[in-house]
DNA sequence: GGCACGATTGCT
DNA sequence: GCAATCGTGCCT
């Protein structure tokens, strides 16, 4: 699902006294949590709590959570009941409507009012959806360790930040090859 | 009730 | 390099 979103759009209907803005962004960066295996997930371990538990529910929702208590994060929950998984979208690339950045999941938010009033919100409702667009500008893949999960150990040098390389809106580059994040462990 | 800390960002 | 800022998770 994660490689699936990018070159999606996002749509994000938002009402104003004047009436509905459509605010539009392509998706260019998304990341891949599959708890409760992956321990860089906030269902790691199963893990069920108040705050996790629409990961837990039916895919085609949106977790939504507050991070460092400043910022807002999305994500689309992608696989069935009771399988916690998740993908964070990370950044978008402003197409209609978009004022401010939205490179970067805490600045995403920011620029689309997104905050923990929308968890659980229906991904095939009205308000927050995604649509393919036609004449879709094909996707250069990319894929490095994902961002801030350093604690996972080697869950965290999995490749599962996918990101479009052709765009100029993803939140940082991938790491050199050979740096210390991108190597791969070689047995000796 | 206490306390450590985070799927980030911005400023030094 | 590090502070901001607060809800969450886990412990007592």
């Amino acid at each position: 699902m994660a490689r699936e979103l990018l070159g999606l759009h996002l749509v994000r209907v938002r009402r104003t006294p004047t009436g509905p803005i459509e605010q539009v962004g392509r998706i260019v960066e998304t990341e891949a949590y599959l708890g409760p295996d992956d321990l860089a997930a906030h269902s790691a371990r199963g893990r069920r709590t108040p705050r996790t538990e629409t990961m837990f529910g039916p895919p085609g929702h949106a977790y939504v959570y507050l991070i460092y208590g400043v910022h807002h994060c999305l994500n689309f929950v992608t696989a069935e009941r009771d399988v916690p998984q998740a993908v964070l979208i990370r950044a978008l690339e402003p197409i209609a409507n978009l004022v401010g950045r939205t490179s970067g999941p805490g600045l995403l938010c920011k620029s689309l009012d997104i905050d923990r009033s929308h968890d659980a919100l229906d991904l095939l409702g009205d308000e927050l959806f995604v649509v393919r667009p036609t004449g879709q500008r094909p996707v250069e893949l990319g894929a490095g360790p994902r961002i801030g999960v350093e604690y996972a150990g080697a869950w965290a040098k999995k490749p599962w930040r996918l990101l479009d390389q052709s765009s100029t809106f993803i939140s940082r580059p991938l790491p050199k090859a050979g740096s210390r994040s991108s190597r791969r462990r070689v047995r000796g």
